[in-house]
RNA sequence: CGCGGGAUGGAGCAGUCCGGUAGCUCGUCAGGCUCAUAACCUGAAGGUCGUUGGUUCAAAUCCAGCUCCCGCAA
C-alpha cells in the first residue's frame, strides 16, 4: 500500500519501522520541525525524522497543514492511506480527505479516555489498572474518531511510563498494520460516556508531594518516569524518583522511615526503587545510598 | 556562545580549595564460622585518578585544550 506517515517522538518511530517492515511503501513523511531544544539549544530533530533520514524516505516538516500549497503536495503524494501517530498537529479536513482509505491513527490509550497528549503517563498518574492503544479513523476533532481496534495492557503497580511507553509503541505499531490489512475493518463510535483528556505534562506538577496518600505518591512517581521525572529534595540538593512502590508503613510525611528509602506519605509510604541525584545517573537505591546516605529520619521535601 | 554538576579498581562515592604514601561503602575471589542467610570473621586480587599538553623536584590535586555523561531551563 501506498501510504503517508506523519509523527514526530520515539513512540511513532516504532510504527513507522512496523509499515516499512509490512512492506508498504512510504510515499513521504511528515514531522514536526527541528527546533532548539536540549543543552545548548541546538536545533534538533525529531526522532521520526532522524530515522526516515537514515531510511531513505522523503521527510516533510512543514509548520502548518492548513495552507493551499501544503494541501496540494499532501494531495499529490497520490497515496492510499495515511497514518498518524503522535504528530502534534492536529488535521484540517481537506487533509483528511484526501487519501483514498482516509487517515488512521494510533492513540496510547482505551479511548475515550484519555484523549490528547500525554495519554501513557495520565492514565498511570490517574492510578488506572489498565490502559491501551485505540486505533481510529480519524476527523477533525482530537482523538474523536471512530475505533477500529483497540489492544489493553494491565498497569501493574510498579509500571513506569517509560515502559509502558515502549509496550504501547510495539502494540499499536502492531495493531495499525493490522488494521491497514483490511481497510475495510468496521469501526465503531466512542461512546459519548467516559470522555477524559490527558493534558501535557508542566514542570510544576512534577514535585512530589509526600502529604499524599501512598498510592497517589507512587502513581505520580511511575507515571512520570522516566521523563520529566518527579522529584523532591533533601536540603538543597535535587533527587528525582524514577520508580517506587506503596507500602503499609507509617510516619510523619516526607520521612525517611528506614534503611531501604522508603518515605512516609500522607497514608502509607512509598518505598523510592529508583533514584537519581542532580547531574548523575539514575541507579537503584541501594547503590544511590552507598554515595548519599538517606539516613533514617531524614527529612525529605 | 542559555545556566550548572560530573568523569578516581567491577558499582556508588570521598580526596581536588591548602600539590608530596590511593581512602570509604559495596561487589568479586579464597578461607573460616553457622541448621541457615543479602548474616558475621579473616585474608587477597583489582586503579596509566576520562584524554592531550603545560607549570613543578613532585600533579587525582594547579593551568589550558579536547572527548563523553548528567541536572536545570527551553
Amino acid at each position: 500500500m501506498r501510504l503517508v506517515f506523519m509523527g514526530t517522538p520515539d513512540f511513532a518511530v516504532e510504527t513507522l519501522k512496523a509499515l516499512i517492515a509490512a512492506g508498504h511503501h512510504i510515499a513521504a513523511v511528515y514531522s514536526q520541525p527541528p527546533r532548539p531544544a536540549g543543552r545548548g539549544m541546538a536545533e534538533r530533530v525529531s526522532p521520526v525524522q532522524a530515522f526516515a533520514t537514515a531510511s531513505g524516505v522523503e521527510i516533510r516538516t512543514p509548520l502548518s497543514l492548513k495552507s493551499k500549497e501544503e494541501l496540494a503536495r499532501f494531495a499529490a503524494l497520490g497515496c492510499d492511506a495515511a497514518v498518524v501517530v503522535a504528530y502534534g498537529l492536529l488535521l484540517p479536513r481537506a487533509i483528511l480527505d484526501a487519501p483514498k482509505l482516509g487517515c488512521f491513527n494510533a492513540h496510547a490509550s482505551l479511548l475515550p479516555r484519555w484523549r490528547g497528549a500525554a495519554p501513557i503517563q495520565r492514565a498511570i498518574m490517574a492510578g488506572d489498572s489498565e490502559t491501551g492503544v485505540s486505533i481510529m479513523r480519524m476527523e477533525e476533532g482530537l482523538d474523536t474518531g471512530p475505533v477500529c481496534q483497540v489492544g489493553r495492557v494491565a498497569i501493574h503497580p510498579t509500571l513506569t511510563a517509560g515502559e509502558l511507553h515502549d509496550a504501547l509503541a510495539a502494540l499499536g505499531a502492531k495493531l495499525i498494520v493490522e488494521t491497514l490489512a483490511r481497510p475495510s475493518i468496521a469501526c465503531t463510535a466512542q461512546p459519548a460516556e467516559g470522555v477524559t483528556y490527558a493534558k501535557k505534562i508542566g514542570k510544576a506538577e512534577t514535585r512530589i508531594d509526600f502529604s499524599k496518600s501512598a498510592a497517589e505518591v507512587r502513581s505520580h512517581i511511575n507515571g512520570l518516569s522516566p521523563l520529566p521525572g518527579a522529584w523532591f529534595a533533601i536540603g538543597a540538593t535535587r533527587i528525582k524518583a524514577l520508580k517506587a512502590m506503596a507500602l503499609d508503613l507509617s510516619g510523619a510525611p516526607g520521612t525517611v522511615l528506614d534503611d531501604a528509602a522508603t518515605i512516609a506519605c500522607g497514608s502509607g509510604a512509598v518505598r523510592l526503587l529508583t533514584l537519581q541525584r542532580e547531574g548523575k545517573a539514575p541507579m537503584d537505591a541501594a547503590t544511590f545510598r552507598r554515595g548519599f546516605p538517606l539516613a533514617k529520619g531524614t527529612s525529605v521535601s
